[in-house]
RNA sequence: UCCUCAGUAGCUCAACGGUAGAGCAACCGGCUGUUAACCGGUAGGUUGUAGGUUCGAAUCCUACCUGAGGAGCCA
């Protein structure tokens, strides 16, 4: 038996033409009149299905005709180039056996569903033609983005999922706990006693894995993270999932521009590597999904891209022709409409704004010598928003302490980390990537539901 | 959490105060090369849930549930 995988038998059709082959896989959809049939068979190898013809010459061809959609079958015959026909080579079938059956209520017809329909039924959906190119990309871009930091010396490194600080102060933590809730323990004045609790203090899922990564790169120098994380807002919009990936390079002795020059240089390898692997995925996105997607990708690879201050960004917004709801005015955060302004309306490519206000970031970020920015990065792209944020950290120890303080956090959960500033603790930079945004971008998908295999969302934990 | 919109057949939708319909899917039959195949027929409903208004409610009102879009938070 010459078992053939559907994807060797497309790239490599001239090799298997004449030949008699046996390939394993489920029926997406089949027709079939008295005396020839035809099966598109797809076996997950490959985006595209293969067309099988059986014919009644087949001594099982009534019962063939009938099967449902996503039977699962194993065919043997012989290829056959048809030069005339949509497809490059189809299966001229001597014998088809099924091997798994399936059943008429197949909630996947073969017509248009809504994307909110198949997210009901996430179970099934990878087997639908949108979500076999979704999740084939992700794959991709993930292996991409640890190619692109192995090739350059990065270290990866695994932070902890768990973890006892609430560092970051980026948002809302999910409480992990092994405490009876029906039944918690108390201190004397009434509070919850964490003291009795599986880590003997409070502990929540990560938020982050910066804070840990710094370690790393005042060990290793380069290093990336990439990893889940998780957020417990109460989003309900179309960016946003309590669990997600995060890609979080850090790198010793770089600035903020370098931090800016391998974000560029990894979103363009990305897009590179992954258009190169899966040319009728993105043909397909680019066809039912975004009509512009592969002329904007393109754009992003060629294009150099923008760098403004958040000052200088004020200064567009405000001499803008159009009216925001949110007035402009410098020391205020940059809305959603401000973002695709800059980076739809007046940059049409994604456009990095440095150098905020330091009251609307992070404690941990660098201040600037003007004493009202600090060296902060967002990359701003058309259609998601937000898709990397960084910046160079305080390495100065006293300034460190100081911003901690200024913002009321207890010093006792930051004492390793300013320790680092003390022990060759040099300048130092990094980011985050958020990786369902960035398939986001890349896909033209516009709901980060549709690019994680079971999404997490308030209220929505199913499969 | 706030604002807006939507829940009608398995799916996508129509009916907008007066007898709930269509396309697709399913089922039965036909068709010698199809490409979301095509042609004929059959069956399929407590109109999201609970109240209310009305002679009469899918349609109007109230609450709740679910989903979507936008905002905030952020990646």
């Amino acid at each position: 038996m010459n078992l053939v995988k559907v994807k060797s038998i497309y790239r490599q059709a001239e090799k298997f033409i004449g030949q008699e082959v046996t390939v394993q896989g489920w029926i997406r959809t089949l027709r079939s009149s008295k005396t020839v049939g035809f099966i598109e068979l797809n076996d997950g190898t490959f985006f595209k299905n293969l067309q099988i013809v059986f014919s009644e010459e087949m001594e099982n061809f009534a019962e063939i005709g009938k099967l449902p959609i996503s039977t699962a079958i194993s065919v043997t015959g012989q290829v056959v180039a048809t030069p005339q026909a949509k497809q490059p080579v189809e299966i001229q079938a001597n014998t088809i056996e099924v091997e798994a059956s399936s059943h008429a209520d197949y909630p996947l017809q073969k017509k248009r569903h809504t994307l909110e329909y198949l997210r009901e039924i996430a179970h099934l959906r990878p087997r639908s033609n949108l979500f076999s190119a979704v999740f084939r990309v992700r794959s991709v871009a993930a292996y991409a983005l640890h190619r692109f930091f192995q090739e350059r010396g990065f270290l990866y490194v695994h932070a902890p999922i768990i973890t006892g600080s609430d560092a970051e102060g980026a948002g809302q933590m999910f409480r992990v706990t092994t405490l009876d809730l029906m039944n918690l323990p108390r201190t004397e004045t009434n509070e919850i006693d964490y003291s009795q609790d599986f880590f003997g203090k409070e502990v929540n899922l990560s938020v982050s894995g910066q804070l840990e990564a710094e370690i790393f790169a005042l060990a290793f120098r380069d290093v990336y993270t990439f990893a889940p994380t998780f957020r417990a807002e109460n989003s309900h919009t179309a960016r946003h999932a309590a669990e997600f990936w995060m890609l979080e390079p850090e790198m010793a002795f770089a600035d903020l521009n370098d931090n800016m020059d391998v974000a560029e240089d990894m979103l363009k390898y990305v897009l590179s590597y992954t258009l190169e692997e899966l040319p009728e995925e993105f043909a397909f996105f680019n066809q039912f999904v975004d009509k512009g997607l592969l002329a904007r990708l393109q754009n992003v690879i060629e294009a150099d891209f923008a760098r403004i201050t958040y000052t200088e960004a004020i200064k567009l917004l405000e001499k803008a022709n159009r009216k925001f709801e949110f007035p402009v005015a410098w020391g205020m955060d940059l809305q959603t409409e401000h973002e695709r302004y800059l980076s739809e309306v007046v940059f049409q490519k994604p456009v990095f704004v440095t150098d905020y206000p330091k009251d609307i970031k992070a404690f941990y970020m660098r201040q600037n010598d003007d004493g009202r920015t600090v060296a902060a990065m967002d990359l701003l792209v058309p259609g998601v928003g937000e898709l990397i944020g960084g910046s160079q950290r305080e390495e100065r120890h006293d300034l460190l302490k100081q911003r901690i303080e200024e913002m009321n956090f207890d010093m006792d959960d930051y004492w390793w980390y300013l320790e680092l500033r003390k022990y060759g603790g040099v300048k130092h930079s990094g980011y985050g990537l958020g990786f369902e945004r960035l398939l986001m971008y890349m896909t033209g998908v516009s709901n980060i539901r549709d690019v994680i295999p079971c999404p997490r969302t308030p209220g929505n934990c199913e499969f």
